[in-house]
RNA sequence: GGUCAUAUAGCUCAGCGGUAGAGCACUACGUUGACAUCGUAGGGGUCACAGGUUCGAUCCCUGUUGUGACCACCA
């Protein structure tokens, strides 16, 4: 059965799709075996599309989930999508908006109905484009955090933790996004670095003709201001302490207090407390027993009450700092202006100044759901790839903060707690159990009133580990697949996503998660700059396959993979890699023409020659090393050992002694070396080895094929030896040619020592002619 | 301000307590029964700098400098 010779020129196009649909039934999980393999795939946003990042993401994933199921077993790779709130209502309201649709006319429910339309029109994008890498997904595995089971399973989490007294409300100082008028966690905050003023304003004491001289970069919430700060130690003002000062315009009288928050060195030693809008100044505030009045509203405008003077109610805060500025110059309050530079916090999503306001938001105490979450890192339980990750890890969560989980939004899951007219709350899974609960004290169905909030969408993502498996409900899949094996992921969202998944499967499931945590680096263009639109030097990856195959690009993704390293990325680089499947293409075509057949098996060959001795026990290391550097995580190692196997040895040594060894045995051996190595480099590029394996006769597909046993083959470690040494030889001889010709007695020399190991082996000096 | 990385050939990066490596680029040669998307050979490095440990340091330690990232804070 002599197959038709391949092609001369390697074609990804023409046969990748066909492969894919060909093994599609092969990526599901296989209950017969007991080991089993998991990894959760990092859900995309249903906003997004691919980029290069998700294509390293995916790789390596697929390359482990590939490698562990060829190794027999059970693997799943839990494939889903996100409902990414904020970000998805971001884009279908402005999606809406240029449509002409009034978003802020549109009921809740109506938003709602919008989102899910447009979700279920361009959610299965990424899909498509993760089957094009080849990703070995049981598709119908999917999950959205949005669907049915998932939300019952966020919802059963909430009201647990609650009722463990571990989500509490509370009226604290929040991130607030005055563009999307909701409260946002620290981590989606991001500080810049700017230029900004610092004026130096004049607040007339009582009783005196004296000013005590306040600098601030926040003019306009002065009108909050409740007190004014020096510090204790501080002479110059040590005599004020205890009087009262007058803000300009509405004169309402402010204490002078002594604290330790007032900065000596900076500004002019005095500092304005506005605890309602500055994180610092709630904390003096506290302290202090001090009033928190609010001034800005939910849109960064002047509230439109007697604390604010009338020449600014309403305005938007930036406009209304630029009228008092220039109405606390005319009158002489302004005494100073200084250019500094400070950092001022912008929504991640919005790009807009966050406030700190003082709102009613839901928390939820991470600090006793850190400390095992802390604990199982310690000891080993969890272990991060590269290690130093860890510490990252350990930084954050040993100084974490109560994290806030509700968003004044409405794409997201509701939060399921109703209020009673007197502010009480009832916290159950349904209403009815909701109106159940107020009945005993006296309320009314009528009365209740429904949470509006919505959850943070990692609240629920923290879930996915467990969620996805079917959890509140206990079954086979959850108990046979949790705790999973690997978790590869970008270190930009260790706090956003690993931690909260360490945190929530350990109290839920009382195990973490996940056992290694695989962390890759970020992909940058080929001059180390960070991948933008706005650059215009982002790499599509659908083009790159269009190009050179997916193949090679996911090889290069892996080869590129350093431990520690962000990748550089440019087109070079896939070039090459794509050069190199050129090659293993072309050692095929060769084996081809040469007769090989594929038929016999390793272990159906008794080797005899040196030769086949050789390649043989080189395989069997080369086996080896990529086993090990699987368990390790070096994928740029495996790609190496890859490519220094099949062009170094294979290629440039075994095939051209083939030219002149061609017994049947050396044939035979090429065909089954050829084999397995397609077996081994399929997990890196599924493609081009399951066609050519197809193409050579060798079998229907390399998915779920096991590699030959060692133990059955017999290798000396003699032969090994005696032909490493004569390739030295070899690379000897040549380069004595190349330098001082044939005549030279040195060549003349080596030339009879290369003779005594084999003349027919000896004729490859002839390949440099 | 704190933390963590990182510095090796023109470029991208491996590596190691004992003679410095690969790919790309470069130079020369080559179409020999797969492959010019190739092969053969070659040139090219004070391993950032300064100290220390050591028989010996590119490697370990300390410091300096450059670069990058993260966290915190700045009226």
């Amino acid at each position: 059965m002599t197959s038709q010779i391949l092609e001369k020129t390697y074609n990804p196009s023409q046969f990748e799709k066909e492969v894919y649909e060909a093994t599609l039934d092969k990526f599901y999980p296989n209950a017969n075996s007991d080991k089993t393999f998991t990894i959760l795939m990092p859900p995309p946003n249903v906003t997004g599309s691919l980029h290069i990042g998700h294509a390293l993401n995916y790789t390596i994933q697929d390359i482990l989930v590939r490698y562990y199921r060829q190794k027999g077993y059970d693997t799943l790779w839990q494939p889903g999508m996100d409902h990414a709130g904020i970000a998805t209502q971001m884009v279908v309201s402005r999606e809406l908006e240029a449509q002409d649709v009034d978003v802020k006319s549109l009921s809740r429910d109506e938003l709602i109905k919008k989102i899910w339309e447009w979700k279920a029109k361009s959610g299965g994008r990424i899909f498509e484009q993760q089957k094009a890498l080849g990703c070995s997904v049981p598709w119908d595995y999917s999950r959205f955090t949005m669907d049915e089971g998932f939300s019952k399973a966020v919802i059963e989490a909430f009201v647990t933790l609650y009722k463990d007294g571990l989500i509490f409300r509370a009226k604290k100082l929040v991130n607030w996004d005055t563009k999307f008028r909701t409260a946002i966690s620290d981590l989606e905050v991001v500080n810049k670095e700017e230029k900004g003023m610092l004026w130096h304003i004049n607040y007339q004491i009582e009783g005196s003709d004296d000013f005590i001289t306040i600098a601030t970069t926040r003019p306009e919430t002065m009108f909050g201001d409740t007190a004014i700060a020096v510090h204790p130690e501080d002479e110059r003002y040590k005599h004020l302490v205890g009087k009262r000062a007058k803000i300009p315009y509405t004169n309402r009288l402010i204490e002078i207090i002594a604290d330790e928050h007032a900065d000596m060195e900076k500004g002019t030693g005095c500092v304005k407390i506005t605890p309602a809008h500055d994180y610092d100044d709630f904390a003096v505030g506290k302290r202090h027993n001090l009033e928190m009045i609010t001034v800005l509203d939910e849109n960064g405008h002047m509230t439109c009450d007697e604390n604010v003077p009338e020449f600014v109610r309403g305005l938007y805060l930036k406009k209304a700092r630029k009228i008092l500025l220039e109405k606390l110059k005319e009158d002489g309050f302004l005494v100073n202006e200084e250019e500094i530079v400070h950092t001022v916090p912008y929504g991640d999503r919005s790009g807009t100044v966050i406030e700190p306001r003082l709102t009613d938001q839901w928390f939820v105490d991470t600090k006793p759901l850190a400390k095992q979450a802390i604990e199982v890192v310690e000891n080993d339980e969890v272990r991060f790839f590269p290690e130093k990750w860890k510490n990252t890890y350990f930084d954050w969560m040993r100084n974490i903060e109560p994290w806030c989980i509700s968003r004044q939004i409405i794409w997201g899951h509701q939060i399921p707690a109703w209020y009673a007219p007197n502010g009480e709350i009832f916290v159950e899974r349904t209403e009815e159990e909701a109106v159940a609960e107020a009945t005993k004290k006296g309320f009314t169905r009528e009365q209740l009133r429904r949470e509006t909030d919505v959850l943070d969408t990692w609240f629920s993502s923290g879930l996915w580990s467990f969620a996805t498996l079917g959890w509140p409900e206990t079954n086979d899949r959850l108990k046979r697949y949790y705790p999973t094996s690997t978790l590869v992921t970008g270190f930009d969202i260790i706090f956003f996503w690993v931690s909260r998944m360490m945190m929530m499967g350990l109290y839920f499931m009382k195990q973490p998660p996940f056992k290694d945590i695989y962390i890759h680096a970020l992909v940058r263009d080929d001059k180390g700059q960070k991948m933008s639109k706005s650059k215009g030097n982002v790499i599509d990856p659908l083009e790159i396959k269009g190009e050179f195959g997916a193949d090679a690009l996911r090889f290069s993704l892996a080869f590129l993979s350093v431990p520690g390293r962000d990748i550089k990325l440019g087109k070079d680089q896939i070039k090459i890699a794509r050069n190199f499947i050129t090659k293993i293409w072309n050692a095929a075509r060769f084996l081809q023409m040469k007769g090989v057949t594929f038929e016999k098996k390793l272990t159906d060959i008794k080797l005899s020659t040196k030769l086949t001795h050789w390649i043989v026990a080189k395989l069997m290391s080369f086996r080896n090393e990529i086993d090990q550097n699987m368990v390790e995580y070096r994928f740029d190692y495996a790609t190496r050992n890859i490519q220094f196997f099949l062009r170094d040895l294979f290629c440039d040594f075994f095939v051209e002694a083939m030219k002149f060894q061609d017994d049947q045995e050396t044939k035979d051996v090429a065909g089954a070396v050829f084999a397995e190595f397609l077996r081994i480099a399929n997990p890196f590029m599924p493609f081009v080895t399951d066609h050519l394996a197809k193409e050579l006769g060798v079998c229907d597909t390399l998915v779920l094929a096991q590699g030959v046993d060692e133990k059955q083959i017999q290798t000396s470690k003699k032969y090994e030896d005696e032909i490493d040494k004569f390739i030295e030889l070899v690379h000897a001889i040549r380069a004595e040619k190349q330098a001082n010709g044939l005549e030279s007695a040195k060549y003349q020399q080596l030339m009879d020592e290369l003779n005594s190991y084999s003349t027919e082996l000896s004729s490859i000096v002839r390949v440099t002619n």
